[in-house]
DNA sequence: CTATCATATTTGTGATCACAAATTAATAAT
DNA sequence: ATTATTAATTTGTGATCACAAATATGATAG
């Protein structure tokens, strides 16, 4: 698998444990990695063009994250998504990602908002068009461009091993079922944020996630 | 520091670096480590007997889980509380160990709970003798106890990481404000337990958190 | 063609080494 | 005594090696 060209290069200000890391969570989180696919520590590094230990670290902090298991055949996979673990994913994205954003609210200039506005623009390109790796990234985007206006140094990485846990799943659902059926209440976070009304913007991730899970949950048990 | 002796000794079928986090885990709950002590990875490693490489993995783990930090001085610490990481903490339980516990309510046997009437008489024991060392411990096993009745794979790694994050500071506040003051909701959750009650056990665990938190923010403050 | 067993390869794990960067200790200077 | 400068030590990081266990491969027999 190529994978040096779908990842940022490597910054030397940044140790490789590191950019592998991030390098996989990226792959993890913009749909590359489907559940199934599976890596051994010295393909991984084969690719990076790094020795197996930076690897090892990475792969085994995003094992530990519950994003990557490790097979009982010596072999690194995405994790496979259960019904159980999918109930337990949306409650604690409903618990904690509302309040998140609540108290991110305060903390968006309007600069973000123009951001956050023309990612949205940008999602809406990709849910006509029906690129589902396209919506997954810029799906993500905008709920983390919500998310880290606020430093929540404990809510927000925890929300993060969350995504990190659905996202390969959402990428093969919604290639099945296609984005053109996809509603969002990006539209009335927007608008929330722009009235810096903290419930209506609560809300509107609530049921954003609410239906985006929903969604993925039908695909579930087809 | 001697560390081998407040641990349990390793079981062979375990890795090394699974034996050295549990190990650290373990001293991190029982409070045995306080924030602004620091290590270094060569020093676990000749504490445990074992070289650098498992507890770079056991450490770094612990790190990313936000139990430990890395600190700009090439140390391992535990890492400081805030008043905004204290907040967090705050909410995520909140928001996550109450309904934790409802879906565990089911799968608590009759065994299961003598095992936490039994917890919680060493808690009243500790508390009435002011041992602040086992007045945690026993806090955790209960806690966890009721938990991990159910199997909720995404939810109980999250919440103990949590735990790991708040429980260093426990230490603290509580070695300062002694025990005597604490009071708990354990015998309202037990009661609800033996009734089934699951809206009685969820408020019961959320008065519990909400109490116990709110005593380590009045130290916090101080 | 299928099943069985021996061989060869690949795997994760843990130990060790090299190295630059950072810290600490020691020395010199005022 | 206090500060500035230099030397010595210790640190995390990454690469490499050894090894047992697991996997894959291939030969052999039915």
């Amino acid at each position: 698998m190529d994978i040096l060209s779908k990842v940022e290069p490597r910054d030397l200000k940044l140790n490789a444990n590191e950019w592998v890391y991030n390098s996989l969570c990226q792959l993890i989180l913009s749909g590359e990695f489907v559940p199934g696919i599976s890596f051994t520590f010295r393909g991984i590094a084969n690719s990076f063009g790094v020795s197996t230990m930076p690897v090892r670290e990475a792969a085994n902090r995003l094992i530990s994250e519950g994003a990557l298991d490790m097979s009982e055949k010596r072999r690194i996979t995405v994790s496979q998504m259960t019904q159980s673990k999918f109930d337990e994913l949306k409650v604690a994205r409903l618990n904690l990602e509302p309040h998140l954003a609540g108290l991110a609210l305060n903390h968006i200039n309007s600069k973000r908002l123009n951001l956050l506005i023309n990612i949205d623009k940008n999602l809406d390109y990709a849910i006509s068009t029906g690129n589902v790796v396209d919506y997954i990234k810029y799906n993500y985007q905008f709920h983390f461009g919500i998310y880290e206006a606020g430093s929540s140094p404990v809510l927000l990485p925890l929300v993060r091993t969350l995504w990190l846990r659905f996202s390969p799943f959402y990428r093969i659902v919604a290639g099945r079922a296609g984005t053109q059926t996809m509603k969002d209440f990006h539209k009335s976070a927007i608008d929330a944020i722009k009235d810096k009304d903290s419930v209506a913007l609560i809300n509107a991730i609530h049921s954003d996630i609410l239906e985006g899970m929903e969604m993925l949950n039908e695909s579930l048990n087809e």
